[in-house]
DNA sequence: AACAAATGATAACTATACTTACCAATTTCT
DNA sequence: AGAAATTGGTAAGTATAGTTATCATTTGTT
């Protein structure tokens, strides 16, 4: 088998892709941010008051990781960083109002930029695809062995 | 549209999830290497004298980045590179005896584990994956507008 | 109450992955 | 032949993405 047909690295060269048309577009609507920063913002919008680490979970992001992320949104002004005043060692989070300004703004067309990401494929099978990845995503979350 | 369900987002969970598998599986065979470190040694002994940007270019790689890839490679002995007689701006790659052995132990590992990636799906599942991937990532490279 | 275990977060380190800028060598153009 | 453009490669900078180690705080056990 070719390296070029392996599925790690159809997956890799997709995710750059992707990765590529989202930092375009956002930027061609005047905006600096990265994929992740962008779910961060959302997964703090969708519950605000969380910790780090339980956004991290969300995401699907590594602890380690989502301290940088949360550092440069707090940089940019985008989300407030409070200790918790029961658990000492947490931080609440939550969106400030530019924060969500900047989220409502990019919404749209975060989502119109994910047609693009597939556009060589019809609208059935881009529905299909993202069916079947999100089967292996999810199962692979909860790591069973199960075959559908 | 929530996040959970953007193309985007999924393909980036699918990336992280398909290099842990890579990581783990080439770990417990005893290799210490990223799934890039592969793609470029596979690179190098399929077009062995090659230049770096041409590597990169195989691999769907930025030419900045190649860089470091072949700098590692080159630290493990698994490469070589001379510069070219001919046009002294380019380095020949090719690959070690070692670098030889190392491939040849790994491809069987690297190709099993691919189905593992996929391992929630059914095969005939698996397939249709792929070829979705590989006819996105393939037509976005000729970025025409054809949809099929 | 005292100690052990677990948890939230950071620090340090490594490896992608990209951008822009730059250097050096080679081609191309005139 | 000489200037301009191109090409191969590196350097610096930023942002994921992970590992392990460490710290502080909280929780659980006895």
């Amino acid at each position: 088998m070719a390296l070029s047909d392996m599925a790690g690295h159809l997956i890799r060269r997709l995710n750059q892709q992707s990765t590529f048309i989202f930092t375009q577009r956002t930027q061609e609507a005047g905006f600096d941010l990265t994929p992740v920063q962008f779910a961060a913002l959302d997964a703090i919008y969708t519950h605000p008051g969380s910790d780090q680490a339980f956004i991290a979970e969300i995401i699907g992001y590594d602890r380690a990781t989502i301290g940088g992320v949360m550092e440069r949104l707090l940089k940019k002004g985008w989300i407030s960083r409070v200790v918790n005043a029961q658990d000492r060692r947490s931080r609440e989070l939550s969106l400030t109002a530019k924060g969500n300004k900047v989220r409502s703004a990019l919404l749209p067309i975060v989502q119109d930029l994910q047609k693009e990401i597939l556009k060589p494929l019809s609208s059935e099978k881009q529905e299909a695809l993202i069916k079947l990845i999100r089967q292996v995503v999810l199962s692979s979350n909860t790591s069973d062995t199960n075959q559908s």
